[in-house]
DNA sequence: TTGACATATGAGACTTATCTGATAGTATCT
DNA sequence: AGATACTATCAGATAAGTCTCATATGTCAA
């Protein structure tokens, strides 16, 4: 599971806490690989149960007590391992596109609104993308400029493959606009009898 | 949930049974949305269950008997409203992002080697995307040359998708076999002190 | 003072998806 | 005769992910 590993890998940087940890997905991986306080918690539980990290307890006063992990050697060697083996590729799992399949139901101009959302949607994402701020060695939880280098190379395909889908899109509405759809067939509607 | 509207979008043009569903899903909109089996049967029992649909069993000599589901008229309701609604764009989900993001603790020989094994991966669906047969009026299931049109539009999609990731990696690869991924910083290492 | 926000953890229920295998008959290949 | 594959359905287990709620305390602004 890419969730465990993704925790592992930050845990082979420093110790964390969850909560660090939600924190550290939420502005670094969050593009490609997003995850639920709960879901975090139970795979550091999971994670301490094989042996993969150790915990330790530090009771704060006025906070509640926090718990941080370490990873073991054998997390180490686990991630070392999975970071190396050869993965296939991510399933595409896109309701939009199930949607654009089937929406010859609809009229050109019901269509062309939705794809407009779709591509406005795309836009935002974009800008949010883009102003994600470039990661350094000023920052603090970046152990080093090679990995600033590759966790920057994440954020590159993210805004590659964002404006792929866009172009794709804005080159469609275009082809509708020029009435390259086919037309409805005249078929059994409720005006014509 | 898209995978039930997916089957109702089938069921708009046509009566079918679960094992016809199976077999489209896998011809036709697999790339962007696969389905199991079981997913499909009981995704058609609970449409029935809704009203969306009805069963009609037919019984066979030699086979077992079949479950041919139609569409009601609240299916066709419920289809064409949710093909009218925006959706959010879909969340990105990649494993091999993960594992880009922590490559930092291999050497570059060995990321070198993961990249041109994804890149290989991304050849080889640009390969099968292309070789999807084009969907025309002559093919037994396409209800019109309009559904066709949008058919192709996301096989399009995908085709467009896979170049830019591949353009990436390819991009990627090169980069790293110049030399500018920084090297690991010295650190505590098997081979010094 | 009330509510939002930050720190900090996690249980519990639910939904979604996948994997395995049971059932049952026919046809075709080796 | 035996193996494989196609037609046809679906239960059951597990895995993975989402959503809501509960607990506890401190700070800051409206």
């Amino acid at each position: 599971m890419s969730l465990e590993q993704a925790v592992l890998g930050f845990l082979s940087y420093s110790e964390f806490t969850g909560y660090d940890l939600k924190k550290m997905f939420d502005d670094s991986v969050r593009h490609f690989w997003g995850a639920d306080r709960s879901q975090i918690y139970r795979t550091l539980a999971q994670l301490k149960q094989r042996g993969l990290a150790d915990v330790e307890v530090i009771p704060q006063d006025g906070k509640p007590s926090k718990k941080v992990y370490h990873i073991t050697e054998e997390g180490r060697a686990e991630s070392r391992r999975w970071l190396a083996s050869p993965l296939p590729p991510a399933e595409v799992r896109d309701a939009s596109l199930v949607q654009i399949f089937f929406s010859g139901i609809l009229d050109d101009n019901e269509i062309l609104g939705l794809l407009e959302s779709k591509a406005a949607h795309l836009r935002d994402r974009l800008t949010q993308y883009r102003r994600i701020r470039v990661v350094d060695e000023s920052d603090h939880y970046v152990p080093s400029a090679r990995e600033a280098f590759f966790w920057s190379l994440t954020l590159e395909h993210g805004i590659h493959a964002t404006e792929a889908s866009l172009a794709w899109l804005e080159q469609t509405i275009d082809r509708i606009r020029h009435g390259e759809a086919p037309s409805m067939p005249a078929g059994p509607s409720p005006t014509s009898s």
